[in-house]
RNA sequence: GCGCACAUGAUCUAGUGGUUAUGAUACGAGGUUCCCAACCUCGUUACCCGAGUUCGAGUCUCGGUGUGCGCACCA
């Protein structure tokens, strides 16, 4: 599976070891000057250039190389123990399962395009040297999403929830500008309309989980940038401490993957398209006689069969053919008989299309943090507030009794219980310290609200609500506080 | 992978070849306090791992691991 989807070879890089100072390279970026695509050399190849060339070693400026060995990015391992065990890998991705079990997908959509199949899981990279902590991971989460379409299918979503959502693009020729979505598929940067329509549901994805909006770009990957058999392809960048950093990639795949498994499997890795009106072809031709072909040619009676069926309605016979392979064969009349008939094609057979949004959890999830942190004041009276969206907060509300005594306690382990047992919400408990402190605590972990219980929610029943974002209090009854909560839900 | 640096409670940190290893923050218990990290008392938690040198190593040496930075790498 591997083989075929191609990450053996692209997730090769053919290096060497310079025999003065053992520094690695990798052989084809030193043979960039002296070959147009050097990484496109198979290992053969390049050894032979790197021996020609003897380019000098970028580190000690030696030119003595040690052979070249591929270094796979893929993690290899066994499968079984001893001799019994067989090679395999960790998977680079989680997209190539989505491809193989494309037959039953396509079924489990009764054969309706478009569809899409998910898949939530982590991927394995053999990564040099990690660093940059939640980054760059030699085991990382993602989440794929492989939509099929039909290439000759009008693409018909509806942009117009994003038609004012201007957004910032970095396209692959010219300078970046902001757009909105629609209109940047309009103009032709954007290039197919699904690939456009992942980006603004992205967008509104990342804006929901609370991503700042102004820290997060489209990217277009240039030309050569673009894995090979790629039509279109678009980053989402999120900027945080790092920089600019790829979290997702929505990419226009083409027919690639099904046709590279298609061709590896020998499995039919399609979907039927009618046409509009059934098609009546005449096929009015020649074919061979098997009973007197066969014979007559032996092994190369398939071939035969071939030629003759390519022949002209008005061909005569015996003829002299020159087969694809370049014997020359006699045919005669007995050999050879007319067909002669009318068939109707209601469709065909095609190789869907694909669009695969790709998203990075682990680096998504550092970035909400990242834009989320707040720090105000300053060395010494340094405050922290984590502002987290409400829907990704982990803990959905604090309860703070101002005393444990007089009952306020009692009461607001009762809320506390209340809200806990709302599904969806997880509220915490917290009653020692003084209240500011207490609404600090919360605060630095993005708990987006604080009930507090006093003295008036003896008398009446309510608790003061406190918003984390701007401090801002008010008074509610228990049950409009507990309702609003399990409403965020 | 190469080079350099670093590694002490939950966090940040002081420190020295020699009794019980600093301090702050945080955390816990109690007190106080009627709404934004106040204050008082008490308390829990640490020298990355392994080997060596030494009477004695958390401290010195070597190896390992981890992290950071530079180079290389980053489908």
């Amino acid at each position: 599976m591997l083989e075929a989807s191609g990450h053996v070879a692209e997730f090769s890089d053919f290096m060497t070891v310079c025999l003065a100072c053992n520094e690695a390279s990798r052989a084809d970026t030193m043979l960039e000057a002296h070959h147009p695509n050097p990484d496109a050399l198979p290992m053969s190849e390049l050894q032979a250039l790197l021996d020609e060339v003897a380019p000098e070693c970028p580190a000690c400026s030696a030119a003595d190389w040690s052979p070249i060995v591929a270094e796979n990015l893929m993690f290899d391992t066994v499968i079984g123990a001893g001799s019994s065990g067989r090679p395999a890998f960790l998977r680079p991705e989680t997209a190539q399962g989505m491809f193989t079990t494309y037959p039953a997908v396509y079924r489990h959509f009764r054969e309706r395009l478009p569809f899409g199949a998910m898949q939530l899981g982590r991927g394995y990279r053999n990564e040099i040297s990690p660093r940059q902590g939640m980054i760059r991971l030699r085991e990382f989460n993602m989440a794929e999403l492989e939509y099929f379409i039909d290439p000759e299918a009008e693409a018909s979503h509806d942009f117009s929830p994003w038609a004012s959502t201007m957004v910032h693009l970095v396209p692959a020729a010219g300078d970046a500008f902001r757009s909105s979505i629609p209109d940047a598929l309009t103009k032709g940067v954007i290039l197919h309309p699904t690939v456009a329509w992942y980006m603004a549901r992205t967008y509104d994805l990342m804006q929901d989980l609370g991503v700042n909006t102004d820290k997060l770009r489209f990217r277009q990957h240039a030309r050569d940038e673009m894995a090979h058999y790629a039509l279109d392809c678009w980053d989402v960048e999120l900027h945080g401490s790092y920089g600019w950093v790829e979290c997702v990639g929505i990419a226009h795949r083409g027919c690639y993957d099904l046709e590279a498994h298609e061709r590896a499997t020998g499995q039919r890795l399609r979907a039927w398209r009618n046409h509009p009106e059934p098609k009546v072809i005449d096929i009015d031709g020649w074919t061979t006689d098997g009973a007197k072909a066969g014979p007559a040619f032996r092994a190369l009676a398939g071939k035969v069969k071939a030629k003759v069926e390519s022949l002209p309605s008005d061909a005569t016979f015996p003829a002299s053919l020159v087969l694809e392979s370049g014997e020359e064969v006699v045919v005669e009349v007995e050999h050879v008989k007319r067909v002669q008939r009318t068939e109707t094609v209601a469709g065909e057979w095609f190789i869907p299309h694909v669009v695969e949004p790709a998203f990075g959890i682990d680096r998504i999830i550092w970035h909400l943090i990242d834009h989320a942190y707040q720090e105000t004041g300053g060395e010494e009276d340094r405050y922290v507030r984590m502002h987290l969206h409400p829907d990704v907060a982990p803990i959905d509300a604090a309860v703070l009794p101002l005393f444990e005594k007089d009952g306020m306690g009692e009461v607001a382990t009762d809320l506390h219980k209340r809200l806990c047992a709302s599904r969806g919400l997880l509220a915490v408990y917290d009653a020692s310290g003084s209240i500011g402190r207490r609404y600090a605590r919360a605060d630095e972990i993005g708990v987006p609200c604080c009930l507090t219980v006093d003295h008036t929610t003896l008398e009446d029943g309510t608790v003061t609500w406190r918003d984390r974002d701007t401090g801002e209090q008010m008074r509610l009854t228990m049950d409009e506080a507990v309702l609003r909560l399990s409403g965020r839900r």
